[in-house]
RNA sequence: GGCCAGGUGGCAGAGUGGUUAUGCUGCGGCCUGCAAAGCCGUCUACGCCGGUUCGAUUCCGACCCUGGCCUCCA
């Protein structure tokens, strides 16, 4: 069951194929590391991925890599280095960041400058069917041509005239045409075209990469909801136009914004939130958890408060998983998930029901009064958390946080000092050792079998 | 102006025509030497006005408000 932009309503996933199904996601242009929000449909179509390959034998997911565009040029210009040098460093960058969120890659990771030759073959098929025309080595897509164009979006194009805010380019045939190819100048990127030397226009890579690695229709096709227009829409102008009219995705999923304190984040806003500084203070885990904890078409909020909400939520299951193997023995994952859990996740991918269902279970195994309860509960919580890309880590390794710059020794010098203390009722030096030890960061907890130690909240969000 | 979302308890955030969402916080309790951790309980939730209904937060209509897109954007 999924939430179809093109239809405007929940329906039943049907797979052209359900031996080969296919989903292509708008991955990010390489300018620079990407923010929360480049994050969001990386960690959603990641999600959406893993519960296909649960029903499907085989599912082809592309995410592409743009790494032509007038921002990498800049960002090229601007620091005075080739673009390779740009590109290659941001989709390292960014590589290492989703790898961080947990995000796997994809079956295929295309990229448009690897793709050249066949996005000039696709604009030459629509010159010869009409759908597009040279002037100055410009090529234009001419929307006019393609009847249904602006389905997607719902725009109907005179309104959008009459209320276009911006200046429409001479040569246009019509204001809503767009550009196929442009001419390039030095150092401009640049490859030799029946149109002369130049480069492609946006949405032509993804309309190319699609028809090159899925197939001229694909099942699901995703980004977010800013590439519903005109991206999207012009990503199926082009493929349908060039494939004689062949549907070009069957289901179109879009998510919403972050938005930081309750503003879009933007460039001009000085806003964005970037994964990577994000990475040196929080764990993956609780960005990806807190990403996972709105519906994906819903705006996120990105707030300190929800990090630090999302961190203590996730320490306590950690801290109930811990407390589960310490007194029923060792736990390991399930085979599958809760029904609960599939259901709800299954149903336009309901992450933040589907953790209220985790967190349902986690409860159940901390009250779970036997082993043979617990470790079913256990195996749930693991299983649950498995498939979402939660809980896979050592609980005691977790909860210990970051070691760095903490003296181990020391503190296990105190803590068996404030034993002797202890074992000798004098509370009071224990509790000045406890006091001493949360200064420096440090929480006690007294259990049966001792006492351990971990971070303090405050350091480790 | 056009198009599209959304207004839920202190906060975040699901969902439903009649029954506990879930999480975080606060408060009370169990446990503890005291704590911490965990658990239990708890805090008169569904923007406003009509309508349909035995019954609406949930369906219908009007209204108010918020956000997004229409230009590069995840």
């Amino acid at each position: 069951m999924l939430y179809n932009t093109l239809k405007r309503e929940k329906q039943v996933f049907v797979p052209q194929d359900p031996a080969r199904v296919t989903l292509y996601a708008c991955g990010p242009t390489v300018y620079n590391y990407a923010h929360i929000g480049n994050a969001r449909p990386a960690v959603i179509f990641d999600l959406l991925f893993r519960l296909l390959q649960q029903r499907y034998a085989q599912v082809i997911y592309a995410r592409n890599i743009t790494d032509v565009d007038d921002k990498i040029n800049t960002a090229a210009a601007e620091q005075k280095v080739p673009i390779e040098v740009i590109s290659k460093r941001f989709s390292d960058a960014y590589h290492a960041d989703m790898a961080a969120l947990g995000v796997g890659l994809p079956s295929v990771e295309p990229r448009a400058t690897d793709h050249i030759p066949n996005m000039i073959r696709m604009i030459e098929r629509l010159l010869e069917s009409d759908h597009a025309y040279e002037v100055d080595g410009h090529v234009l897509f001419a929307v006019e041509s393609y009847a249904d164009y602006g389905l997607l979006s719902g725009r109907d194009m005179q309104e959008m005239i009459a209320g276009a805010r911006v200046e429409v380019a001479e040569f246009k045939r019509h204001p809503g045409d767009f550009v196929l190819w442009k001419p390039s100048i030095p150092p401009q990127p640049g490859w030799d075209s029946p149109w002369g030397w130049g480069r492609p226009g946006w949405h032509l890579e993804c309309s190319v990469m699609c028809e090159e690695h899925l197939g001229e229709t694909v099942d699901i096709h995703g980004g977010g909801q800013d590439l519903v227009f005109p991206h999207h829409e012009n990503e199926i102008a082009q493929s349908v136009c060039s494939h004689g009219g062949n549907v070009f995705a069957h289901y179109w999923m879009h998510n919403g914004f972050v938005t930081v304190n309750k503003r879009k984040m933007s460039k001009s806003l000085g806003n964005t939130l970037v994964v990577h500084e994000l990475l040196k203070h929080t764990p993956g885990e609780v960005l990806r958890y807190l990403l996972l904890s709105a519906h994906y078409r819903q705006p996120l909020d990105w707030s300190d408060e929800a990090l630090v909400r999302v961190r203590r939520t996730i320490d306590r299951i950690y801290g109930v998983l811990r407390d589960a193997s310490s007194k029923h023995g060792p736990v390991s994952a399930a085979d599958s998930p809760s029904d609960e859990f599939m259901e709800t996740l299954l149903d336009d991918l309901n992450t933040p029901q589907a953790l209220a269902e985790l967190n349902n279970e986690a409860r159940r195994l901390a009250n779970a009064e036997n082993q043979e309860v617990a470790k079913q509960s256990a195996g749930k919580v693991l299983a649950a958390g498995a498939l979402m890309g939660l809980f896979q880590c050592d609980p005691q390794a977790w909860l210990a946080g970051d070691t760095e710059g903490v003296d181990e020794t020391l503190i296990q010098q105190l803590i068996d000092e404030r034993a002797v203390a202890r074992e000798n009722r004098n509370f009071t030096r224990a509790d000045e050792i406890r006091d001493q030890l949360l200064g420096m960061g440090i929480v006690l907890e007294d259990v049966a079998d001792g006492c351990r130690w971990r971070r303090a909240d405050a350091d480790r969000v």
